[in-house]
DNA sequence: CTAAGGATTGACGTCAGCGTCAAGGCAACC
DNA sequence: GGTTGCCTTGACGCTGACGTCAATCCTTAG
C-alpha cells in the first residue's frame, strides 16, 4: 500500500508519516516509481507509534520500542530498553503531577486572598496588546 | 534605575524586559541618551509577572495585572479581570491533573503488562538517529 | 587615549511535531 | 487529451518566551 493508504488505516496523515521516515522511525522501499511501498506491519508500527504518543511519549522516546519492533519481537515493549523508557516516563509524569499540583495550590491560595481583599473588586477598561512594535511574531 | 538594574533586582534578564516591553507589558521613560529608566514601582511590576508566571500563567495572561497595577491598585488581583484569569487557569490546571492522571494510568497498564509478558526482556543493540536526510533540525 | 562595562536595535535560533504551500511527476478514467 | 487524484521533494510557518549574536553607542575610570 502507498502512503495515503497508510495514513488512513494508521489514523494520522501523510505529512507525519514522512516526518516519522525523516526521523529515521519509518523506512519504506520505493517502488519503480518512486512511490513508498507500505506493508501491514507498518500499520502496526504506525498503531505503536500512535498509540506510545498518546500516553505521553516523545517522538524520540518512541525510537527503542521500534528498533523492537524491527528486532522481529511482538510488541514494541518487549526489550529493556522500551521498559526502561516507561520507568523514566512514569517518573516523569509523577514529577509533574506534583509540580502542577503545586501550581494549583498557589493559584488557589492567590485567588483565595485576592477575593478575601475584595468581595467586589473593580473593573478597569482593557489593556490590549499594542501595534506591536517589531519583535514580530 | 536602567535595564541591568533592574534585571538583577528583579531576578531576570535584560533581554526578558525588553521582551516584556515590546508584548506592552513593561513601559519605561527614556534617558537623553535613549536609556530605559526604571522606578521602584517597575521593579514590583516586574516581580508580579514573574510570579504569576511562577503559578502557572501565561505571559499573555498577565495583561490583566499589569493593567490593574497601572490603574494604581496596590496589588495586581485587585481587578475583576484578574480574578477571571485566575480561575480559568485554575480550570485549566484541573483539566490537565485529569488528563495526566490519565496518561499516567496508560503508562502503568502498559508497563504493567509488558512486565507481565517477559519477567526477563531480551536487549537490542540501539537505534541512533540517522545522519538526517534534511528535514533538518 | 583607551579599555571596560553597560546600553541600544535588529535579527535569527531554540524546542516538537507536524501543517501548509508550491511545483511538478505518475496513473487511471472519460 | 484533459481532468482528477495521489505521489514526490523542498521550504517556510506555527507556538512561547526568550537566548544569542552582531554592530554600534554612551559613560566612566585609569
Amino acid at each position: 500500500m502507498r502512503i495515503g493508504e497508510l495514513a488512513r488505516r494508521a489514523g494520522t496523515t501523510t505529512r507525519a508519516l514522512r516526518f516519522y521516515e525523516s526521523q529515521g522511525l519509518l523506512t519504506a522501499p520505493r517502488a519503480a516509481n518512486g512511490y513508498r511501498e507500505y506493508g501491514e506491519e507498518h500499520v502496526r508500527l504506525v498503531g505503536e507509534i500512535l498509540t506510545l504518543q498518546a500516553v505521553g511519549l516523545s517522538l524520540d522516546d518512541t525510537r527503542p520500542f521500534v528498533g523492537c519492533l524491527r528486532a522481529g519481537h511482538e510488541t514494541g515493549d518487549s526489550c529493556a530498553d522500551s521498559i526502561e523508557v516507561y520507568e523514566r516516563k512514569l517518573a516523569e509524569v509523577d514529577a509533574l503531577l506534583t509540580q502542577l499540583g503545586e501550581v494549583r495550590s498557589g493559584l488557589v491560595a492567590k485567588l483565595a486572598s485576592a477575593l478575601a481583599r475584595r468581595p467586589l473588586p473593580c473593573v478597569v477598561p482593557g489593556s490590549a496588546p499594542p501595534p506591536n512594535e517589531q519583535e514580530s511574531r
